[in-house]
RNA sequence: GGAGAGGUGGCCGAGUCGGUCGAAGGCAGCCGCCUGCUAAGCGGUUGUGGGGGUAACACUCCACCCAGGGUUCGAAUCCCUGCCUCUCCGCCA
């Protein structure tokens, strides 16, 4: 959410920002009619409980005194009645005017690349020779299936398409992919371990920004309570200091949490419908970072190179590009793809998305910080990024160190965790 | 699931029959004074959000005592609902 005070007095900031994101004006032009009305009207409810405060007390004094206070009484009882009737027109307003600010998307960065859509995109960097093949490489869904390690068929008898059992080894694999990235980013980069709760409220959603204008991406539970499942660590990890003041000395915090994630995939009928790529579970280690504003981009590329530290050592070719306007998430100043090399499709494939949303977030969630010697609260900047996407690190290592004969190779970093160097058929 | 207790400022904690309560007192913090140093002591000061105002301060007004409703001229104080916490019993991985 942006300031309500900036969207107010910076409009051709905002204006200019919606339209490098190619998105149309008209909601702000809505916000700004309700919240015009909203201020007016404010100050007059304001002028009138001046009044009747002043009558109230009045009428204390009056009675200890032991005078007749009739008269004033029933013009306070009037004025009462009027500022009840407005201040239900307000709230309406405010309400209104609230609800306008959140589907605003945050202000790009200046230097995001402007653009349409992911063909506009700037390739940053390249790491990693791509492996060459004497044969004609698999995907690894065939890969998997082959070794018996990925079981698609069966998953979706017991839950349905998109869905998948990892088996014996496969299972091991992904398991030590957790272990490997959560040993790195606390024992090399400085990350705290959290497990967070996956079910959330609907707040903590809001908190940062899937909702109210991402609902369909969701699951949500039947229960009456509401709770929805998590698409990402990002929602419970960053809403764990929500409505909290945070002290200067605290900053920056670095959080690293392993779940798994849970998306409807609605609207993306017939992408990916093979494969690890897109499932409707799958598990994810995530990187949180809250941080003093003016550290936010630089940290933004430290987090970004502890994310591209995993695939390093895993040895899988990748890029990073920095996301245009057009192709940026919702809530994000500035977002780095990182994308891992699939021999098979002969492309690079997003395997995490690195994003600095300076106080969008934290506004949302009311996540503020205080300096020493400093009066007042200033927001924090929120980032994160995956390190990495578990399911689809697993697919690329599979596509990236497979044999001729169907055997997969595990990559050096891994072996420690896997007991083994190999996965073969058996 | 059953029975009870409670949610007040950075923290602890008081709020009488509803009436200058944004809220006593303590701790912590900050600024002075004192002091050979440290400790103690003395005086002052310190919440958040928003509106108006200012070059910026100052100043001023409104709201906020878990959240949302209600009663009332007026509610931290009374009533209702929800959420959360704690204690005891039961159940459970």
């Amino acid at each position: 959410m942006l300031d309500i005070r900036f969207v107010r007095e910076r409009t051709d900031k905002v204006i200019d920002a919606l339209k490098k994101r190619g998105q149309r004006t008209e909601l702000l032009d809505k916000f700004l009619g309700i919240e015009r009305e909203r201020r007016d009207l404010l100050r007059e409810v304001e002028d009138i409980r001046q009044t009747r405060n002043r009558l109230s007390q009045e009428i204390g004094r009056m009675k200890k005194e032991g005078r007749d206070a009739t008269d004033i009484l029933t013009e306070a009882k009037t004025i009462s009645d009027q500022i009840t009737a407005k201040e239900e027109k307000l709230r309406e307003l405010e309400n209104g005017a609230l609800q306008e600010l959140l589907l605003i998307p945050n202000i790009p960065h200046e230097s995001v690349p402007v653009g349409k859509d992911e063909t506009e995109n700037k390739e940053v960097r390249v790491w990693g020779d791509k492996p060459q093949f004497t044969f004609e490489p698999k995907n690894h869904w065939d890969i998997g299936e082959n070794l018996g390690i990925l079981d698609f068929e069966r998953a979706g008898k017991i839950a349905g398409a998109r869905f998948v059992i990892y088996k014996g080894p496969g299972a091991k694999l992904e398991r030590a992919l957790i272990n490997f990235m959560l040993n790195l980013h606390t024992k090399e980069h400085g990350y705290t371990e959290i497990f967070p709760p996956i079910l959330v409220n609907r707040n903590a959603m809001t908190g940062t920004g899937q909702l109210p204008k991402f609902e369909e991406d969701l699951f949500k539970l039947a229960d009456e309570r509401g709770f929805l499942l998590i698409p990402t660590a990002e929602v419970p990890v960053t809403n764990i200091h929500r409505e909290e003041i945070l002290d200067e000395a605290d900053l920056p915090i670095y959080y690293t949490a392993y779940t798994p994630c849970f998306r409807r995939e609605a609207g993306s009928y017939g992408k990916d419908t093979r494969g690890l790529i897109r499932q409707h579970q799958f598990n994810k280690v995530e990187l949180v970072k809250f941080t003093k504003p003016e550290d936010s981009y630089k940290e933004l590329e430290m987090l970004t190179g502890n994310a591209e530290e995993i695939l390093k050592r895993l040895e899988l070719p990748y890029r990073v590009v920095s996301l245009c306007t057009g192709d940026m998430g919702f809530s994000a100043s500035k977002t780095y793809d990182l994308e891992v090399w699939f021999p098979a499709q002969g492309k690079y494939r997003e395997i995490s998305s690195c994003s600095n949303f300076e106080d969008f977030q934290a506004r949302r969630a009311d996540i503020r910080f205080k300096r020493k010697g400093k009066k007042g609260t200033e927001f924090v900047h929120t980032l994160n990024g995956s390190g990495l996407a578990v399911g689809r690190t697993f697919a690329a290592i599979l596509e990236n160190f497979q044999q001729e004969d169907g055997s997969v190779i595990i990559p050096d970093a891994l072996r420690h965790f896997m007991g083994a160097e190999k996965i073969s058929k058996k």
